[in-house]
DNA sequence: CTCTATTCTCGTACACTGTACGGAATAAAG
DNA sequence: CTTTATTCCGTACAGTGTACGAGAATAGAG
């Protein structure tokens, strides 16, 4: 599969990525797979950070010299893009549509929750994605099928799956920092006391209020739930 | 206004960054300002992209010596917080709640979108983030005087915030790079070609069909009013 | 078989990154 | 003055992505 690629202007060429199977017939067979070094790099990131993940240490894991990754992704960015496609593999064992487009589309939202979970650095890296892979465009021809019933034209279903994965990191992207938070003690409490601190000079009234009196915590779960729900049921309104 | 922070585990001390004006009364006097820096910074994000920003090259915009920089932020990352809560300075030059919270809440997300628009690198940015600096509190400030007539708890009103700036952040970062691939032809063709590709194998016949009808193209700022509408209007719902 | 073209492998090298260290410069306090 | 605190910054270092090119392996041509 490794194949070099044209020194396009900027970002990756997608047709030179994604397609084309096994086309070189002569010279010396690859003694890795893309599919081993993706995975390797997707590992190290859900287990140490994006950051943990360099070329070096990606090699390492596999066995090979760090030049050979080059063979099978022409530089970092793209080996991420390939990371972000290798895992929404998993989104694509999915049922079919029901034919109730809004309970469908709550499935396809709880479903990218929990794979956002799973995978603490997608959130970010689907801010500066670019050309969609074919596990991303198979997981969107499924939110596609379930978007049917609604009649809406195609620009109008794009934007309205964009909205929801967008909605959906933006709050696991919320929900991972509010647990990185609670987990450390001293630095929630250090954060507690500086926000206490602010609103004690009198120019945060609505602030002061809000820490006076939270109001009884909802779990991660039942928030995303409302807010989903919400989101979705507004849709069909304008 | 320099000052070191302490070695402590993850992240960084909000009350030593944030509070505490001007306290040391002995030695050297600073040749260079926080505020100076950091808009350099800003202003190299801007117009060259976030990973343009440097501490050598901002160093150099400034007129300073690398290491200089570090007596004005432990290190890079809070750079970056300071740039984002820089920036929201901008934001708080809002008029005061009319008291009709949907069309409120609908203008503070304009507001935002135009920010992100202007500062390209902040939904990134955003999604990991750590504490609200200042600027940011005081913007949050607003945001909650506006909710004010909705009876929600303190938590919800929080979470309303948190999910109204996600969405912006989501949009933005859609939007943007839709952008990007406009300005560039080669880039937007090449991709059409990919995906018309994909979506004549015959195994994406909802992708086939929204590239063959995608209906009228609407402005980014027309699809944005839409979706912020349904977003808010569905908000008393639940 | 040999020859040649093609492809993959990877050691070395380079420019560039963030930042630890420590000494020199400066300013106030004792 | 000396002492102490603070800022400035040159140097150095470990670590990054990756360009280059020499060598190894494979397949087809003769």
């Amino acid at each position: 599969m490794p194949h070099d690629e044209r020194p396009g202007a900027a970002g990756v060429d997608p047709e030179q990525l994604w397609l084309r199977p096994t086309e070189p017939r002569r010279g010396r067979k690859p003694s890795f797979s893309r599919e081993g070094i993706v995975a390797a790099a997707v590992a190290m990131a859900d287990a140490e950070g994006i950051e943990a993940v360099t070329m070096r240490r990606v090699a390492a894991q596999v066995g090979a010299g760090v030049m050979s990754l080059y063979s099978y992704a022409p530089d970092k960015e793209t080996l991420l893009e390939l990371m972000v496609d290798h895992v929404s593999g998993e989104l694509t064992a999915a049922d079919p549509p029901s034919g109730d487009w809004r309970t469908d589309l709550k499935t396809i939202a709880h479903l990218q929750r929990a794979h956002m979970l799973r995978h603490p650095w997608l959130p970010a890296a689907l801010s500066t994605r670019r050309v969609p892979g074919p596990n991303t465009l198979a997981f969107l021809e499924h939110a596609l099928a379930a978007l049917r019933p609604t009649g809406l034209d195609g620009a109008a279903k794009l934007e309205v799956f964009a909205q929801l994965t967008a909605f959906v990191a933006g709050h696991v992207a919320h929900e991972i920092t509010q647990a990185a938070a609670a987990r450390s003690p001293d630095r929630g409490a250090a954060e507690a006391r500086y926000l206490a601190a602010v609103a004690a000079d009198g120019r945060h009234p609505e602030l002061a209020e809000v820490l006076a009196a939270p109001g009884r915590p909802l779990t991660a779960e039942a928030t995303f739930a409302r807010f989903l729900g919400r989101l979705i049921d507004g849709l069909d309104a304008g």
